[in-house]
Formats: C-alpha cells, structure tokens, sequence
RNA sequence: UGGGUUGACCAGGCAGUCGCGCGCCACGCAAGUGGCUCGAGGAACGUCCGGGCUCCGCAGGACAGGGUGGUGGGUAACGCCCACUCGGGGCAACCCGCAGGACAGUGCCACAGAGAACAGACCGCCUGGGUACUUCGUCUUUUGAUGAAGAGCCUCAGGUAAGGGUGAAACGGUGGUGUAAGAGACCACCAGCUUCCCGGGUGACCGGGAAGGCUAGGUAAACCCCACCCGGAGCAAGGUCAGACAGAACGCGUUUGAAGGCUGUCCGCCUGAGCGUUCGGGUAGGCCGCUGGAGGGCGUCGGUAACGGCGUUCGUAGAUGGAUGGCUGCCAAACCCGCAACCGGAAACGGGACGCGGGGGAACAGAACCCGGCGUAUCGGUCAACCCAUCCA
C-alpha cells in the first residue's frame, strides 16, 4: 500500500494535476500526470466517484489502485503527480485487467512527459501560462 | 422421526508474501529507521424517532404549528421495551393491531340499486274504485236495467319494509300473537344500546344484577374535539493557532433607536452603533473537540418482566483525498452432475453409502462526534425452549 509520504493531499494539488497533467484513459480508469522537482518522493491520489459503486465496491477499487500504485514505485519512485479517476467499469474488472490498465496508463503518460521535458522551454512557457491562468 | 413457533449466537478458517493508520518504546540534531500493541458491522446502512454534547444573552406569555394516542410500569429520553386489557388469526406453541372521541359541530359515502342518513314502493302481497267479462237472482214482450259472487287483464287511489333483486352496508335476529296484507303493533328468548347498583382490579377493564327504550350505519390514514409532549440549529456544532488582503460607491441609522436575539405571528423583554446592496481583493491550512461511555462480562439481591441496586473484573478503531488491506495457495459445509458396492424386485425399474470422481464453493454490506431504538438488506450455519402430528415403551 502507499504510505503518506507518497499520497495527494490537498484539493489544491488535485486540481492542478487534473488540469495542467498529461491525460491517458483506459476502459478501467483515466490517469493524469504532472512533473514535480526530480527530487521529490512520487504522489499519487485516486478520484473514484459514487458512479463505480457503492461504499464497499469504491474501497475494493480504491485499494486496489493504491496496490498497482504501490507497485509502480520502483519504477517511477520520484518527479511524478499522478491522479487516478476510476471509471464504471473498474468496479467489475479483475486485479489483473485493472493492474494492467494502470500500469500501460502510466507508461503511456510518463513517455509524454519525458517527450516534452526534453524541450525544457515550452515546459517553462506552459506553466508560466498556467500560474497565469490561475494567479 | 417429521412439521412448526419463539429466542440467543456466528457471519468462513489456515498459511505465505507485500503493505497501511493511531499509539508506545529505542536510536537519531532532524528528516526518518527499527520493534511492539491495537485496528469495521449485525446491520457500521437508511437518517425515521429519542437523548448526550456544542453554540444561539435569560429560556417569558398568548395564539398558531408539529408530534403522540388502550392501561400500568421501565428508561436519560422516545414514536422504543416489558407486563396486562380489548379486538382479530391459528388445533396449538404463538402471532397481528395507525387500539381516545362519530349523542360538540361540519363534511364525505363512488358504482350498482326503486331507495344510502330526519331513507325508499321497482317487482311482489293486500284493500278499494273504474273498465270490460262469466255465473246466479230479480224486473221487463224484447232491446235492456239492477243486485250479488267470481277469476283474469289494463288502469287509478291507497296500505305494506315479511319476500325478491342491488350493494361493503337496506334501519336488530329467531319463533309466535296479530292483521285485508303486514309491521316491536304486541309477546318470549337472544344480540346490542343507555342509565343505575353490587363485587374484583392501581388502571385499561372484567363478572353479576336491575330499569328504560325497542335499535342506534360507516368514515377521525377528512376537518375537528379531548389528553399529554415539543425552543432553534447542528461536530462543516464550537474553540484555537498561523497566514493573506485593499478598499471604494450608494442607502438607512446612533436614545425621535439602525440592525439583531428570544422557531412563526403578536405582546413583552434584552443587546445598543453599526447594518444592507453593488463593484473589487484575499483565504479556503494546522491543532483541539475525538473517543471512558446512560460501556461490556460475571456474581448476587429486588422485580412476573422490561429493568434497577450492590460487588468484582476487562480496557476495546479514531482515519480526515479518508488507515483497518492487495495478491497467491490450501482446506471446508450446503447443493448439483456422473459412476457405483449394496438393498428391494421375476424383470423393467426404484433407492443408494461417515463410497469414488467432477463441478460448486460465502450473502448483505465499510466507522467519520457519541449513545438508545426503529426500519430496511442478507448466502447460510449453530444452539436452546416450547407446540402439533406420528411411532415405540
């Protein structure tokens, strides 16, 4: 599971990765990814809304999320905020389509963003527009 | 042995592996690391009642408004629970009841039906009249006139609520007297109503008796009446720390009282200098509240019981984008399918193992301030008491 160290918090955090990060959707959930400080200790949150399910459906997928995100440390351990938005369907997916869905979003998403991270500027110019945007 | 009623309890187990949250301990300047303890439910759910707790200055009166509704008790309180009463269901154990008032008043009672709330005459029954007819008698030469009786049709006037038919319901039931036919018109018994008396019970009410009048519809989950109860908002309550910013315009007002508060309205009381609208700007973080409580177990005493007193013992989730888990394997009860030793049978066939193989393998559902209830969802399993039927002794 994740530790604390490792989870979005805020709403404030939410909002921007939702909005500024790069968007990958699977038939089970749609990832969104942003670049922090290559320093920093990957986060990732989970948005699974009443949609999915009752109370006991929304935990299963809940956990079963953080697990594939647990899992993705190893490999993406820093630089990353990640929000995941369960859909529908995740609540009848299997642990191995749902992990499966996460994983290839993921990679899918931190490809792009090491595209675009190769042109540092028009990084730079894009979250100049956003603090814009947002101050 | 089978069927049933009620109550209590459980809510898969084990292992491996990788993890999460609160707390405590150790190390470390710190970030953190390591170890240990604990970590969802019977409904945590719905949010339908009742309370605790918090704030609203005190928590005033009248009227509105809302709730409850047999009686007595239990409780912090309740719309909950227990016991009893009444009514209904069941052979029974037992279950069900939105169980005050319809002589305070108002309203409503569809359809059907002749008639439905100070009822009603459609058919039928009965009486009388009219019309025409038959028979008999009397009068007359005859036509005919008149009287009596009779049955039928039509029609008119009345009597009749016993019968038919309609309806959820037709103004007590049965039998008799009575009558033209009938009718509580009268009588007997029964049911029911009102009043009174006696006895029992804290009480709802129960048992018995007397008199009266012969009969009184339902609906209050319609308004309403009666009795009792109820202040509002809610942990996003509320408190505290940190941090950010920038004000402007207009209107009303400062003891001739703005704006508020006391659920709504009115009265009455209180606070007393700001308040409202528009434009513009900022923040939406941390901590406390936060879990020890009308708490659970056991014993004993009181009580029919719900429950209460006393003693003893236990320590039991506190997240906050939200921990309490993810994955893998094994085991296992129902239950289903196939094969079957064996049993019954002449056979067809039927049954089928603490037999084999395969399948299948756990419902409803996740704390969010905390309790007491209710309601709803739910694959199944275990135990106890009781009832009925059957068999054996």
């Amino acid at each position: 599971m994740l530790a604390t160290p490792n989870r979005l918090r805020t709403s404030a955090e939410f909002s921007s990765t939702v909005r500024s990060g790069v968007r990958y959707g699977r038939r089970n959930v749609v990832l969104y990814a942003a670049p922090l400080d290559s320093g920093e200790p990957t986060r990732i949150g989970f948005i699974v809304s009443k949609s999915v399910g009752n109370a006991v459906a929304r935990n299963l997928v809940k956990r079963r999320l953080r697990e594939a995100g647990f899992l993705s440390l190893s490999t993406y351990g820093t630089g990353l905020a990640i929000v995941v938005r369960a859909l529908p369907a995740s609540s009848s997916a299997t642990w191995a389509q749902l992990s499966v869905d996460f994983d290839v979003a993921l990679a899918a998403v931190a490809r792009r963003i090491v595209t675009s991270e190769s042109l540092p500027k028009a990084v730079g110019d894009r979250t100049q527009q956003e603090r814009n945007v947002r101050g």
